[in-house]
DNA sequence: TTAAAAAAAGCTGATTTCACCCTATGCAGA
DNA sequence: TCTGCATAGGGTGAAATCAGCTTTTTTTAA
């Protein structure tokens, strides 16, 4: 019946696959969209126009706002809002960082729609939904009991446009320019971030951070 | 009127999107989805158990077969099936390379529904549909009557295989040994590549390929 | 079968990147 | 106040990468 519908929303900036899935999900009859965003920033707009959702299905990596940001904004303004992570990669980093953001569950895009569907039923219920992915990340990350990559996001602003400049044809020093910055302040960049993504050499960098989708090209 | 419905497929290895996509073009009520597939194999698999469709909505990046060989494979055996790309990216490379692929048209997955619908109708009666996108390349090809990248897809399977080698964090000389050459002619890949893609370093080469949609992570 | 083209392998040197070493400053908490 | 920590800056040397050119082998085509 029609109270029984669980309300959501969709954050992603790819307008044909937000609104197709939004288009997927009402056909269902048990989920309910009441609007989507193309970022956070717009999802912050829009979410006063509307009843508060019971779930937001969230995008990673978007621009202006992404995905991290926009779960711990949501955590702190409406903790009562379960979101769902939804992604194109099963990186450990992605996966324990939107959890330690605060969302509830996390699904890829190549899913099937009646997954989808559980998920979002079953954070609505429960304010969780872990299925194998998840438990598998989780269930590793006790059993290794090295914490296992569970504060990998720790960027700052710096580390973040360094990481941004990296995606490109520039050089160190080019990057060290636009940023106005010693080439040697750079150099720590790198090397924190060489140890934070556990790789050996830029293009390993630039993989990573695009698997964790901390960057978008 | 039903009989007047343009008949699609869509092939896209994101099941979301594909289905989503699926379920907002049905109720566009101008169009009628036949099937959807997972990559090029598949849709060769699936096509004899329906109808031709009048346009096949086409991805570009999948895994096993992706869209530039399917579309080439479509024109050599079913020539009067359209096909309309769909990317994330907009640059020349794989905007000339659907075209010259033989795809009718080029859209991004950023588009609004209602423009999407349009080019399937636009190509279903024309065979093609030229957006602002395509003719702003097609006019900057002709302007600068240099050849611009219009053959810049050539790659040899061993070029493929060292450009995916090249995504990760591995040297190369452990690409060398990977693919049993000798470092020497990993370097006239490196070279022959950087002159295609107009790269300096392999970051730069890396981007471009992803942005090409050459490789997929 | 011979010439041309393409692929594979090689060399050298300049530049960039990588890995470790260090110091100084400012700020938060014990 | 002292300590720890994060940020910023600096230096050195080894390794990898980049750029350009040459030679050999294999394939293709005339």
């Amino acid at each position: 019946m029609q109270t029984d519908k669980v309300n959501i929303a969709i954050v992603d900036d790819h307008t044909l696959f937000r609104q197709g899935l939004a288009h997927l999900l009402t056909e269902s009859n048990e989920i309910n969209v009441l609007f989507d965003a193309d970022n956070g920033a717009d999802m912050i707009k829009k979410l006063p126009a509307y009843p508060l959702p019971d779930v937001i299905l969230m995008d990673i990596t978007m621009p202006v706002m992404n995905g991290y940001e926009t779960t711990k904004w949501l955590k702190a303004n409406h903790p009562g809002v379960n979101v769902l992570a939804l992604s194109m990669f099963e990186e450990d980093t992605p996966i324990i960082g939107m959890l330690k953001s605060g969302a509830g569950g996390y699904m890829l895009k190549q899913s099937k729609a009646a997954d989808l569907v559980n998920a979002i039923k079953g954070i609505a219920s429960q304010s969780f939904y872990i299925n194998e992915l998840v438990s598998g990340k989780l269930l590793r990350n006790i059993q290794n009991n090295q914490p296992l990559k569970n504060a990998p996001i720790g960027l700052n602003p710096n580390e973040l446009k360094f990481l941004e400049l990296c995606c490109s044809d520039l050089t160190y020093k080019q990057i060290a320019d636009m940023m106005n910055l010693s080439p040697h302040t750079i150099d720590n960049y790198r090397e924190a971030l060489f140890q934070k993504f556990e790789v050996k050499s830029r293009t390993g960098l630039v993989i990573s951070a695009l698997k964790n989708e901390l960057i978008k090209i």
